[in-house]
DNA sequence: TAAAATATTTAGACTAATCTAAAAATTACA
DNA sequence: TGTAATTTTTAGATTAGTCTAAATATTTTA
């Protein structure tokens, strides 16, 4: 059986995974986990032993399967339990968080099933975001240009195609960074600019900037 | 803020205390929690150093208000999720209790209460037993006596009438104890003796030792 | 009512998860 | 490419909740 902190670090490391091909560092744990560095060294140790990330000292952790499995049955409970807050408890969709994030370590495969079943088995949880089925099977995500999403769509900044230093440069000064949730607010017609939303700033891209970004929704 | 282990021990400590007019005892809650009587005199400091139990070295405790306010609130917390389970997940009423135990720690007065108003304010769990209001108010519970009851009905047994010797070691040579839950499995006609059922065991009473016998439904 | 039995508390230790400060390794860059 | 900056790890300490064993208090009973 594995703690609550043990889960935590799973699911911290699972969502990094995704976008990135090396492993997680330390210090991205430990800013995701409000937590310091050496916490997290110790930690990753111990989940190391138990066989749920590959650790090699200074060069960061990925997922075993048997702990990218544990990530996804908690990320499962978690989107479950949102929508439930949501449609049936008539909780906003920005509300559920944090109530999400304690009812998701209930550890119980009944629980969650017949609650996926009362929600009538939903592929989405209120912020978009996919639920993992009973196998931790993910609905086919695609990857999609910016340029192709219409105003009000949103998803996750997951790719770019020109990764020249120039067009990292500009998404850092604008601290537009891959796994950051975007909002296209609107689109201008007169030269196809995006103005979009993300982490409470806004920005407007041009069309050549947009095609750059690919998103995740 | 307190933790689940506080908690666990509030709500201990509230049940006893509904069957006796003294403070319940160090070995008493580690009994019931699993824990040893140490163990339980540092929690009792600890407690008593929050205002929540008035603790007196070797003569056990009682809550506060503070205290009690607490364990109501857990225990509400407790029996709606188990109703939620029951009702609306399918559960069976033997199957819930665990599951209720980790889920009554959740602390959100918005998702208990959005979660009363979701069942219909319920007045009791599936086990029979009250369900405390928002304000920790628990609905008139009556004792009557256990001749008055009819078959299949149930209740805690809460007080004796003759509390002689003689019958005080009836009741111990049959471990049935203040605090139990007992059903009534059929009453005999003939000589109005009770046959009940209590603590995974059967008896049957005779009409007078039933006379002496209060039950809280 | 005093010795025996029982209950409770104290003392000291352990584990999980965390921290700070210092040491060591890696990475950046002049 | 070697020094500086950054990142990561180690060492040692802390806290909550628990434990065992020993000490102390209360209760029972002869």
């Amino acid at each position: 059986m594995n703690s609550f902190t043990e889960e935590n670090y799973l699911k911290a490391i699972y969502k990094f995974s995704l976008t990135t091909k090396k492993g997680v560092s330390t210090n991205t744990i430990a800013k995701k986990l409000n937590t310091k560095a050496s916490s997290v060294t110790d930690m990753l140790k111990k989940l190391a032993t138990k066989n749920l990330i590959n650790y090699k000292k200074y060069y960061g952790v990925t997922l075993t399967s048997k702990g990218e499995q544990i990530a996804l049955s908690v990320i499962r409970n978690h989107r479950l339990w949102e929508v439930f807050l949501v449609e049936k408890l008539n909780f906003k969709w920005d509300e559920v968080h944090d109530l999400a994030e304690e009812l998701e370590h209930i550890k119980s495969e009944k629980l969650i099933n017949n609650l996926d079943a009362f929600l009538n088995f939903p592929t989405n949880d209120p912020h978009g975001d996919p639920i993992p089925n009973k196998n931790g099977k993910i609905k086919n995500l695609k990857m999609i240009n910016m340029s192709e999403l219409k105003a009000n769509e949103e998803g996750i900044f997951v790719y770019v195609k020109d990764s020249s230093d120039k067009f990292l440069k500009y998404l850092s000064k604008n601290k537009l960074e891959i796994g950051e949730r975007i909002k296209i607010l609107e689109i201008e017609p007169f030269d196809n600019s995006f103005k979009i939303a993300y982490n409470n700033q806004q920005l407007i891209l041009s069309e050549s900037i947009a095609k750059n970004i690919y998103i995740q929704s």
